[in-house]
DNA sequence: CTTAGGG
DNA sequence: CCCTAAG
C-alpha cells in the first residue's frame, strides 16, 4: 500500500547476545512481567497506524476496522488472560497490519518471550531502541514511576505511577481519569510513524474512553466518534490524577468541577464510569479520580460558619480529602485587583475607595476533555461548566489579605481595604450563590462597587466612653494610611459589569508566593486601648475562664473579636503586664491597665472562674 | 462549640 | 493570630 511508516522499517537484527539469553528464567520473567506493556505499545503503535490510515493514507476502511479489531482483540485478550502469551492475537494483528498497510511490522516478535526481550522488551539490555533512551529518562524510569504527562506532546510532568518495569521511554502516557494521552519518547518510535508527531493526538483519542462522550454533545466530525472506547484498558489502568490537568466534562452534564461539597468523589466516578465505560463490562475505574490535586484553600471553606473560625479547619490540607469543596471553588475570583487609586480622608465620608477588578480569575477549574475535541468545544465545555455552577447566581466575596471579610458590615477602613500599599492583597471572589451559609447580600445583579461605594467609608470610631462594651468595630488605624494618593480621584470608578459570564476571564490563577495565597491569616488588628480596657473590665466581671462571656459582654458588636482573641489578649495582656515597659511593643497600654489585669489574673486563677463572683476592683 | 495552651 | 486537643 502506501507509505505507512513501516516500509522504512527493517527488523533488526536479533543481538547474538540477547539469543543466549534464551531460556533463561529471569528473562522469561521479565517479559511476562512486561508484556502488558508490550500490548500497550502494540496497541499504540497499531493506534497510530490506525490513526495514519485514516487521515493520510486514507486506508480502506475494512482494513482500519479489521485492524482495530485486532487490537482490541489483543487488549481484550490481555484484559481476560492475564498472563497468559498473546501469540495469537499479536499475530493476528501483525498481519492485520499487514493486510493494511502491507507491511508487517514484526510484531510476531512479541510472541517470543525472548525475541521481545531482546527486539522488543524496552527493559532488555539489547534493546534495540536502547540506544534512543536517554539516561535521565532512563534514571527517571528504573526509578520506578516516572511517567510524563503528556498532553498534545507537551509533557506536563509529574511521576506518579508505579508500574513494574514499564518502559516509559518508548511510550509516554498518562491516563487523566478517563483520558489517556500516549506520545512516543523514541525517535524511532516517531519515525516509525512516519514522523508526525501530530499523530500523537488522534492515538491519545483511540485510548480515550471518553471518546464516545464526546461524540454525543460534540462535533461529530471529532476523532472520538470514529474510534470505540475498547482501548482504554489498552494502557493500563487509570492514573490517579496527582497534578493540575484539564479534567473531563465532555459532557455538560457530567462535569464537575470538582466534587461536592461532601466530597463525593465515587458519585462522580459513578458517573464518568457510566458515560465512558458502557460498552465495557468489568472494567471499573477504581483509582480514577480518587485524588485531585488541588488543596482545599482554608478560606474556601472557613467563611462559612458565620461564628466560628478558630477552628474549623479539620483536613483541610489532606490530598485525600474529600470535602473539597467545588462549589465554591468555583468561581473563586483572584484579587489581583489592584488599586488604582484610593483616597480616604478619615472624616469625609465622601471619599471614596476607588478600585478597579482587571479580571476575575477562576482557579482550579478542571476540565477534562479528549485532546481530539475541536477547539470550539472546549469553548463551550468551559461556558458550560462556568455557567452551570455559576447560573445559580453568585455571591461576592472579597478578600483582604487572603482572608475573606465576612462582616458586611464593617466599612473598608476597619477592613483595610482603603489601605493603599503595594502589597495589599484585595480579591474579588465569585461564589455559587448556592453554596453560600449566606450572610451576604450580595446578589447576581448589585454591582460590587457600586455596594461598596454606597457604604460609608467612615464610620466613625465609636467614642468608647462609657458605651465600651460596645462597638470595637470602629477600629483605629485612620491615620496612617488616608491621606495621599488623591491624584486619581478624577479617574471615576471603573464600572464592573455584571457579574456575569463575561466578567469571567479564565486566567491561571497565580498564586503569588507559591501557593496558598488563602491560608494567610486574618488581618491582624492590634488591640486598642479601649478594647484593653473593655476587656480588663469584662475580665474582672467575668472571670478568666468564660471567653465567651467575655464576648458577649463587651465585644458583641466586634465580630473580629473571637473569644479565642480574647483570650489570647488576654494572655498577652497579662504577660505584657509582667515584662519591663521596656520590652513592650505596640500602642502601650496604660500601666494602670495593667495593673488592672494582674490584679484580675491574681483574683481569678486563686479562685475559679466559674462563679459570678462580682469583683470589682 | 468552648476552653486552654502551645506555637 | 493560628492550631488543636479535650471536654
Amino acid at each position: 500500500m502506501m507509505d505507512c511508516g513501516f516500509n522504512d522499517y527493517q527488523e533488526p537484527e536479533v543481538p547474538r547476545s540477547c539469543r543466549s539469553a534464551r531460556g533463561r528464567g529471569p528473562i522469561k520473567k521479565r517479559w511476562e512481567g512486561n508484556r502488558k506493556h508490550s500490548c500497550e505499545i502494540l496497541a499504540s503503535v497499531a493506534g497510530k497506524l490506525l490513526e495514519k490510515s485514516d487521515n493520510s493514507l486514507h486506508t480502506d476502511a475494512s482494513c482500519g476496522k479489521n485492524l482495530h479489531d485486532a487490537c482490541d482483540s489483543v487488549i481484550s485478550k490481555q484484559e481476560v488472560d492475564e498472563g497468559q502469551f498473546l501469540n495469537e492475537e499479536l499475530l493476528e494483528l501483525g498481519s492485520s497490519l499487514e493486510k493494511a498497510f502491507g507491511c508487517n511490522p514484526g510484531f510476531q516478535s512479541f510472541c517470543d518471550p525472548d525475541k521481545f526481550n531482546s527486539e522488543i522488551n524496552p527493559m532488555s539490555k539489547d534493546f534495540r531502541w536502547s540506544g534512543l533512551l536517554n539516561s535521565n529518562k532512563k534514571k527517571a524510569f528504573d526509578d520506578s514511576n516516572f511517567v510524563p504527562d503528556v498532553i498534545g506532546g507537551k509533557v506536563l510532568g509529574v511521576p506518579e505511577r508505579k508500574v513494574e518495569a514499564e518502559p516509559t521511554e518508548l511510550i509516554n502516557q498518562s491516563v487523566k481519569d478517563k483520558t489517556i494521552t500516549v506520545t512516543c519518547g523514541s525517535e524511532d518510535l516517531m519515525k516509525l510513524e512516519g514522523k508526525q508527531p501530530e499523530l500523537v493526538g488522534p492515538l491519545c483519542n483511540i485510548h480515550t474512553a471518553s471518546v464516545r462522550v464526546v461524540s454525543r454533545d460534540d462535533d461529530e466530525s471529532s476523532l472520538g466518534s470514529a474510534y470505540p472506547s475498547t482501548m482504554v484498558k489498552a494502557l493500563g489502568p487509570p492514573l490517579d490524577t496527582g497534578n493540575k490537568r484539564i479534567k473531563k466534562i465532555s459532557d455538560s452534564s457530567h462535569w464537575r468541577v470538582a466534587p461536592d461539597v461532601d466530597g463525593n468523589y465515587s458519585s462522580t466516578d459513578g458517573k464518568v464510569k457510566e458515560v465512558c465505560c458502557e460498552e465495557r463490562t468489568g472494567y471499573t475505574h477504581e483509582n480514577t479520580q480518587k485524588i485531585y490535586p488541588f488543596k482545599k484553600r482554608k478560606f474556601f471553606n472557613q467563611d462559612f460558619s458565620t461564628s466560628n473560625r478558630g477552628s474549623n479547619r479539620d483536613g483541610a490540607f489532606d490530598s485525600s480529602d474529600k470535602r473539597i469543596n467545588g462549589k465554591q471553588v468555583t468561581a473563586a475570583i483572584g484579587g489581583s485587583s489592584s488599586m488604582t487609586g484610593q483616597h480616604v480622608s478619615p472624616n469625609s465620608k465622601e471619599c471614596n475607595v476607588k478600585l478597579s477588578i482587571k479580571s476575575f480569575k477562576v482557579p482550579e477549574l478542571f476540565i477534562d476533555i479528549p485532546m481530539t475535541a475541536t477547539v470550539g468545544s472546549l469553548k463551550r465545555t468551559v461556558m458550560d461548566a462556568v455557567t452551570s455552577i455559576l447560573g445559580e447566581g453568585l455571591h461576592v466575596g472579597i478578600l483582604v489579605q487572603g482572608k475573606k471579610v465576612k462582616d458586611d458590615n464593617k466599612t473598608l477602613v476597619q477592613t483595610g481595604i482603603s489601605q493603599y500599599n503595594k502589597h495589599s492583597n484585595l480579591g474579588f471572589i465569585l461564589e455559587p450563590k448556592h453554596s453560600q451559609t449566606a450572610t451576604s447580600p450580595f446578589t447576581k445583579n448589585e454591582s460590587l462597587l457600586s455596594r461598596i461605594k454606597s457604604q460609608g467609608l467612615t464610620r466613625h470610631s465609636v467614642s468608647l466612653g462609657g458605651s465600651v462594651e460596645n462597638d470595637f468595630n470602629a477600629t483605629p488605624a485612620l491615620g496612617d494610611t488616608l491621606s495621599n494618593n488623591t491624584n486619581n480621584e478624577s479617574k471615576a470608578l471603573i464600572p464592573v459589569p455584571r457579574i456575569s459570564m463575561e466578567a469571567l476571564a479564565v486566567v491561571p490563577f497565580h498564586r503569588k508566593s507559591g501557593h496558598h495565597e488563602y491560608l494567610k491569616r486574618r488581618i491582624r488588628r492590634p488591640f486598642s486601648v479601649s478594647e484593653v480596657e473593655a476587656l480588663v473590665r469584662a475580665v474582672e466581671k467575668l472571670g478568666t475562664g468564660r471567653w465567651r462571656d467575655v464576648k458577649f459582654h463587651a465585644f458583641d458588636n466586634a465580630k473580629h473579636r473571637t473569644y479565642v482573641d480574647l483570650k489570647d489578649k488576654w494572655k498577652t495582656l497579662v504577660h505584657t503586664a509582667r515584662i519591663s515597659p521596656q520590652q513592650r511593643r505596640g500602642e502601650p497600654v496604660p500601666q494602670e491597665l495593667l495593673d488592672r489585669v494582674l490584679a484580675a489574673q491574681a483574683y481569678w486563677s486563686y479562685r475559679q472562674p466559674k462563679q459570678e463572683a462580682k469583683v470589682t476592683v
